[in-house]
DNA sequence: ACGCATCACTGAAGCGCTTAACCAAAGAGA
DNA sequence: TCTCTTTGGTTAAGCGCTTCAGTGATGCGT
């Protein structure tokens, strides 16, 4: 609507000061000016209130200030608070995150990573719903590039922090064997069009060199979503005795199911979770789950990626390591029992 | 990092077309322009994988596409869902949200509302830490302005989608006392400066009518710093037998904090919340809250705030009543039982 | 006293798009 | 036939900032 009073530019304190638009420019920059000049110029546009335009701003110099964070699915509580924390972190360092949801959807997600890059954010941070997806690889050309979670094969990542997986689900997959679980459902975010995504992948060999009878259950964070897919699983004919859930959202959903067909957890179905999100030991029983050190997550992808952006250096490949939360959702199943 | 491929460009298009840059504007656009002219120009630019440059038309037009969202504390899991969900619909139409945290803070949230402002965004969507603070006359002058939850007295706000705390409040402590409770404490969001925000004002009024004994604590939203809210209340001299909790965050850190202490809930101590988080009622007991009808907020505030951004039209301040959601963790003191 | 850096700053050209103003040609009305 | 309007464009002036390529005025060494 309004704007009733003019904006006050570069031009006007350039006026105010004497001096030319671009001096000014330097000045407020601290660049190429003599700390007097700068005092001044300062001072000036201070009294008169200017606050340089960051639109103009991004274009004549390329970069916009903007940050796109591409969530795989921001129906999931860890999703939200990790989106919510790199919002922060990157204000703390002047620039904005674009938080974008791709609600799970691959094709979504191609399409506003896309549209991302073409909105000239200076860099795309992404929580990738398919780490296998061919365009990957186009946006890293054109931005810079940092994956969360899983890696993105073939695409020239300015960073990547990645989870240990393998570990945690071997982990995950050896306390159920050692409670007595043999029949065990996982349930991975869906993916209608990638049928080989690393979690999966893993789960599926450690399983199999454990002998164990594993099913893989795609299925959506929000709670209604997951419940219904925890409750077809519960009702089937020979149901699991535990569930792995590569998301605590989707616990959630295993709790809910459970209770809406009068099952105990732990003692007619174990749930173990991922994530440890601080909701999860609030449940009852309190959820089992994995912690990834989220503060060291964000202080790794906001620094690395700043320096990506400035100065044009691309980050190893990090690993975070999973840390194991037994609690009391895990119990022998009750045929197991003594 | 890298741009390899120079950008194509309205002119680029023009020179195939033999049309000039404005006409190619006018044709993307659909304006002015022959319908032959308009699907000429149209192959052309997907032929050349032509992508309209955001910063350079928010720059001449002076619409930039992007609505703030200023949450007062994202820490708050509803608060969550809600950004989440408004990002999903301006997507939707063709804007982007900036979804920002002001996490609790009055002073920050004064900061950041009149950097949004300064950013240029379309429009700014606010879920006020402080609704009664001086700066929104002028945020509002600047920018169309939405308010959510509270009203901002005083600013002419382009749209208000207000909760109707009145009816909220009044129907909690009335269950609240047909249970028997005389005691209550009332968690409300932290709020350093304000000492009137409209919820508190009415608990403090219906309290009184009633003859209650009702105490006020600000609290944070996460589950840690409501749980030591929480604790503190339920361990002083003589604690009350029900909290009212003005958003289900704060609910969760009683219930934490009640665990802790060996208490339960509903026996010892009942809980209120407000908002309905999907997760309430996976709680144990259920947790008994009030519901805003979620969707029917998002559609009003995006719909509203789209027309004032396209047709500079302000809307009547809508008013959305509580839904009650009863549920296990509302039950008779210990001491009023039979 | 002379040449040469260095300093402090200026001018002007853009970044890629929008938009107001203008204009020639074609069709309509008298 | 002549004027008036409409059609289908074109030109040019920005939006507010950055940045490259200067340019006089100093300071310095010799």
């Amino acid at each position: 609507m309004p704007k009733q009073p003019r904006r006050i530019t570069l031009r006007d304190i350039a006026e105010e000061t004497g001096l030319s638009a671009a001096a000014v420019s330097y000045a407020l920059r601290g660049l190429q000016v003599p700390p007097e000049t700068q005092r001044r110029v300062r001072e000036v546009a201070d009294r008169l209130g200017y606050q340089a335009d960051p639109i103009a701003r991004a274009l004549a110099s390329g970069r916009t200030g903007y940050v796109g964070v591409l969530c795989g699915s921001l129906a999931d509580v860890w999703q939200q608070d990790l989106a919510a924390a790199l919002g922060r972190r990157f204000l703390g360092v002047g620039r904005h995150a674009l938080i974008v949801d791709a609600s799970n959807d691959p094709e979504l997600e191609a399409t506003l990573a896309s549209q991302l890059a073409d909105q000239r954010v200076d860099a795309l941070i992404v929580l990738p719903v398919d780490p296998a997806a061919a365009h990957w690889k186009e946006v890293a050309r054109r931005t810079v590039l940092t994956s969360i979670g899983d890696g993105l094969p073939g695409a020239a990542t300015a960073a990547e922090v990645v989870f240990d997986n393998e570990a945690g689900v071997t982990d995950a997959f050896h306390r159920l064997v050692d409670c007595g679980h043999r029949r065990i459902a996982v349930m991975t975010p869906s993916r209608p069009t990638t049928p080989d995504r690393p979690a999966e992948v893993i789960a599926h060999r450690v399983a199999r060199s454990l002998g164990l009878d594993v099913t893989l259950h795609p299925s959506p964070h929000d709670l209604d979503g997951a419940t219904a897919v925890a409750r077809t699983v519960l009702s089937s004919a020979n149901p699991p005795t535990a569930f792995l859930c590569l998301a605590d959202s989707m616990a959630y959903g295993v709790y809910a199911g459970a209770r809406e067909l009068g099952l105990e957890v732990p003692d007619d179905v174990s749930v173990m979770g991922f994530d440890d999100h601080p909701l999860s030991r609030l449940l009852t029983p309190p959820l089992s789950s994995y912690r990834w050190p989220a503060d060291l997550l964000v202080d790794l992808v906001v620094k690395r990626t700043v320096r990506a952006i400035d100065e044009n250096k691309l980050s190893r490949r990090k690993v975070l390591p999973p840390a194991a939360k037994p609690r009391g959702s895990v119990a022998p199943p009750r045929t197991a029992r003594p």
